[in-house]
DNA sequence: TCCGAAATTGGTATGATCTGCCAAAATCAG
DNA sequence: CTGATTTTGGCAGATCATACCAATTTCGGA
């Protein structure tokens, strides 16, 4: 999956598509200053190269009762290849993790798990974190308030 | 902005346009069993009530150059509340700031913090964290590596 | 149980959009 | 300056979104 280098106007598709994910192909052209045809063509070309990854529809977590998030320092036994390959492959599994770093520092992963309530939280600590054989230690932070969520990256330093 | 209560369907086509936000009316009507029109009819209700906040492109982080994910615990001198808000102004103004939580316990904010560098986040710091009032302590924890990115809220344990 | 109002659904026609092609323009190397 | 490659712009057919209307279902009150 080759990611070619992406000129002004990639970027400038990118940062759009990255705010509205819907924008028409030809509203999108306009704005980037190319005509409907190849800037659809730029457009496919950032998707099948992975550069977009895929499209996706964000959900308000209140409107669907998820609104607490986790966050979860765990620390592995010892740091061996194959026990951080079957934590990963567990962490992936967890549609309650939405985010999962391997870290520097004294933890080893980081986690973001939301769920709707600390009973949920509860629950997923018993049947399915601490079930992961190699689990050192999980010490759990709550997050009081989303003060801000974004998934666009920053691109607008790096405009030519 | 009221947010009626969600049925079945509802949560189903919330499931689906969460993994794929560009899918056709028409695929999603007939995954949800539904014609097409109720179903555009769902679509447009769960937008106007703020259910579905937005579309967004997902963007390879490596891709674009900014493969360095940093966590940054910030706690304020005082909670005074003025002194948070002003933190949070702050905050919402930074597209180096994916996410921002309040957080319990010792520090007060949590941040994802998305740079291409440790160069570029030095200067984050120096030009940005560091100048608001009131910031008492700064710990930065870096990620080596994003084991999972997931916007897809949990919504298939609530199926009815 | 029955009735009627309200909400939801399915179908259709119209307009907009996407998509694949071809020629023209721009870019780049020799 | 020339020729090849890449990128662009426009056009035609197909797909899709949208706005209506009638038909069905749902639900509360009698």
């Amino acid at each position: 999956m080759p990611k070619p280098d992406l000129d002004r106007i990639d970027r400038n598709i990118l940062a759009l598509l990255q705010q509205d994910g819907r924008m028409a192909n030809s509203d999108l052209s306009q704005r980037v200053g190319l005509s409907p045809s190849p800037c659809l063509r730029r457009v496919k070309a950032l998707e099948e190269t992975g550069v977009i990854r895929n499209y996706v529809a964000l959900v308000d977590p209140a409107a669907v009762d998820l609104s607490v998030s986790v966050f979860v320092s765990v620390t592995l036994e010892r740091q061996v290849e194959e026990r951080l390959d079957a934590f990963e492959a567990a962490v992936v599994r967890w549609p309650e993790v939405l985010e999962c770093y391997l870290m520097t520092g004294e933890a080893d992963y980081l986690l973001r798990v939301v769920v709707p309530d600390l009973a949920a939280y509860e629950r997923f600590l018993k049947d399915h974190l601490t079930r992961v054989p190699g689990v050192a230690s999980i010490k759990s932070s709550f997050a009081l308030k989303q003060v801000r969520y974004n998934t666009a990256l920053p691109l607008g330093h790096l405009a030519d």
